[in-house]
DNA sequence: TCATGGTTTAACCAAATGGTTAACAAAAGT
DNA sequence: ACTTTTGTTAACCATTTGGTTAAACCATGA
């Protein structure tokens, strides 16, 4: 009896995962999902059950991808410094593939932190923070003593605000005649390795 | 036949605005506002007819206090430099009174995006923008020369992000053993302030 | 006092929506 | 071949939800 190991599943989670982060697990139906996947809606329950445990699944995908971009931290092979860098690049190539993640997860995370704050401590504990490898190079004398906490937000704010305020930035660059785009992309990413240099290169 | 200037009004828009805030436009429901508001459902719609118009006022109040901030981009008898530094100060004024604003603003835009971009026109036009401002200082020779786009992408960010991923930051400092809250206020705008004079100031 | 018109409510309605059921189709196992 | 399990669908159900209606309430002015 060998499961079908069936691709309708992952027709499902595509589905889902681009009506739910669009709208949201409030904002999203059913039926657009089964819409989106090409099937009948009572298909969906057969293989999730409900919405929430649809979502949930969906949601978990997200939290993993976003978790996965802090593997880098873990690199011994590369000083701390280039770690930050590379974290931060690692960063801006997942939220250009996925723009609306950021704002998926904020909007998620703010409407039920409880179901957040259980899921993201399993992450955690797999992988170091930001935090906790800026505290490292900062005992070995590798990055000038600084913040951690305040860093890592002033950072991670920089990287990340840029595509869940993009619908915004792009009306106003609009109004000044200027462009925000990927025409931008390379400065915008010039602009962050230099942000980190300034605060964090030992004097 | 004077009409009652009736504060039921303002009561409805009371808590139209804290509901909308936290479960936008389609989490929210109208008996949600009425509860709150204390009356009748049906009487939201005497006054606002429908849900749409409803929040609709709140979107444009919430975006009248946005836009709000910028005024102080005008005031000619401070150095364009100090305007910058006012701006920020404000602004994260404005976000520490209405947490919840920049993420319920940047939820509904990606959600509606041709409402926004029709309603932003209006504000911007009375508003000078940053962007104007700053490439009025580099004229003028006040700042120095820098991508003014950029620079208020980056400066947006720093201040928004904190209070947009606040949910987020707090689970994460809280598992750091760091606090990430008022205690940090302090720090925090110094961290722009500084970031600012980094950025702009003339060599 | 009572007529008028704005204000408020309880009861109701139609549409949308998450979810279920029962029947049918397709594989898989024997 | 035929039985059992898995996959899929159309039709249906109960609840939720935005919105309506008709009646009641209440202040005000004649």
């Amino acid at each position: 009896m060998k499961l079908k190991d069936s691709k309708t599943e992952e027709v499902i989670l595509d589905a889902a995962k681009v009506v739910f982060m669009e709208f949201g697990l409030y904002g999203a139906r059913m039926q657009q999902i089964a819409d989106r996947a090409g099937i009948n809606k009572a298909l969906l329950h057969y293989y999730f059950r409900n919405k929430e445990r649809l979502f949930d699944r969906v949601f978990e995908n997200a939290l993993s991808r976003y978790f996965q971009n802090m593997e880098v931290l873990q690199d011994d092979s590369l000083p701390i410094i280039d770690r930050i860098h590379s974290y931060a690049d690692r960063f801006i190539d997942f939220l250009t593939e996925y723009p609306q993640m950021a704002i998926f997860l904020i909007k998620e995370v703010s409407l039920n932190q409880a179901l957040f704050e259980e899921k993201v401590n399993s992450h955690i504990k797999e992988n170091p923070s930001l935090i906790a490898v800026i505290n490292q190079g900062i005992q070995r004398g590798e990055i000038q003593f600084i913040n951690a906490m305040l860093f890592f937000v002033n950072l991670v704010s920089l990287c990340t605000y840029p595509f869940v305020a993009r619908p915004i930035f792009k009306v106003v660059a609009a109004k000044n005649d200027t462009m925000w785009g990927v025409e931008q992309e390379i400065y915008f990413r010039t602009s962050i390795h230099e942000f980190i240099n300034h605060k964090i290169k030992p004097l």
